[in-house]
DNA sequence: CGTATCGTTGAAATATATCAATCGCAGTGG
DNA sequence: CCACTGCGATTGATATATTTCAACGATACG
């Protein structure tokens, strides 16, 4: 694996740490000295990931959980010809690779330069065993998962390229609503490969939202929303 | 709504009741008089609902989780000019309508006159809130789905119409590993709406597999498996 | 037994894929 | 600093899988 293991973190405060993997802070409180070992255990090592590199693999085991701390990540899954298909894209302050069972369901890999902090699944499963505020908050990331698979599903089965490149382009710019200026961190191929597209149909598709006046590109990996209302109206 | 309330539900046995929402009895027992309270109130009504009757609709509160006891119900999103995604179909004994929010994010409707049990998901928030395997059951549940859903988003993304079609008798053949006969409780609309296709490349394609030798259709709504082995290697 | 709905088949249209060439930028070394 | 190199992106021409449009057939229902 070719990451890299930093210093571990030196937060201290519990709330920190749940916060830090997605857990309102207000939801719990500090009781009792346990608490505080947790929260030392849950406090997540910092790992950082070249562009590229695998962070776990399909059917490995789930030991850990990720949040992006910068950079991107690409979760997929792939047919045994080599065709792929991307099942998300994750940015900073994004958590991936929670599971409720034993093994991932999906690779993970930095499409860039990527930080990461990483948790012990075991210390998350056992904190929500006592605290049940935990274990809801799991199960809603989870849900949060599917919730965004069910939005996919209806891209990759009812939509046209126009209509999936619009709809990924609106969605990454809804991340940032006041920002007109869209970073693509990740590959034309990437994009395909998450859109169940081809490379040229994506590009073909970028020029023609840039020749109608929606976008601009600044460089292939940097999109200027010209007309938000029209990019939403693509979408269908 | 086109359905009728059935008598309630006449078992008394919590581990009955909690099997009956997919939580393995042997896990939880019945230790307080509150428990068996609980497990009347688990106990799902019995409804049911006509062909295309509405079950529950995209963003409606949803107060229930509910379980298919007979018949075939269809999950599904639409676009605002009627393009229809089925997310998932149910089948006897599958769960469905369970979300962590508070809105229901598909709608679902009964393919054939089905029979569903029906639970109030506050109670089942409660009894998670103390009852921890409870909580993870839930979550276990919402995994599943999503991993159907991830498996869905290959097919939908990456593969061909054949090879669609082909995975999703797979799939439903699976389902009863003994049988090589497997009912189709679903029209051609709803296979194409399922897989990403239209009616007439789903009746091509079952066409052509029964000339193919692979399948062979006695009446539309039945197929025989002739060759498992070819079914399983045409879904790449 | 008639009628409506659903499924199948055919022919033509089209969106997207495929194949192939060129472009352009980022990094590299002279 | 500039040319060289290589990979990713773009563009063009052509192929093709799937859709669309249309007619016909079968099946279930009243």
């Amino acid at each position: 694996m070719s990451a890299q293991l930093a210093s571990n973190a030196i937060m201290f405060d519990i709330r920190t740490a749940k916060r830090s993997i997605g857990i309102a802070p207000t939801q719990t409180t500090v009781t009792s000295i346990d608490d505080g070992v947790e929260a030392m255990e849950m406090m997540g090592a910092r790992m950082t990931f070249d562009r590229d590199a695998e962070i776990f693999g399909e059917s490995e085991a789930a030991d850990f959980v990720y949040r992006v701390v910068s950079g991107a990540v690409r979760t997929y899954k792939l047919l045994s010809d080599g065709r792929r298909q991307i099942g998300d894209f994750h940015l900073a302050g994004d958590l991936f690779g929670l599971e409720a069972g034993a093994e991932h369901r999906l690779s993970a890999e930095a499409i860039c330069k990527t930080e990461v902090m990483v948790f012990r699944r075991a210390n998350l499963f056992s904190l929500a065993a006592r605290t049940p505020a935990v274990g809801r908050a799991l199960w809603a990331e989870t849900a949060r998962e599917l919730e965004r698979a069910q939005t996919h599903l209806m891209l990759l089965g009812r939509k046209s390229a126009c209509e999936r490149v619009a709809s990924f382009l609106s969605a990454l710019g809804e991340r940032e609503p006041k920002a007109s200026e869209i970073a693509l961190p990740m590959s034309r191929q990437d994009m395909a490969d998450y859109l169940g597209l081809t490379i040229e149909t994506v590009s073909r598709t970028f020029t023609q939202l840039q020749s109608d006046g929606v976008i601009s590109l600044s460089g292939c990996r940097r999109v200027h929303v010209k007309n938000r209302g029209a990019l939403a109206r693509l979408s269908a």
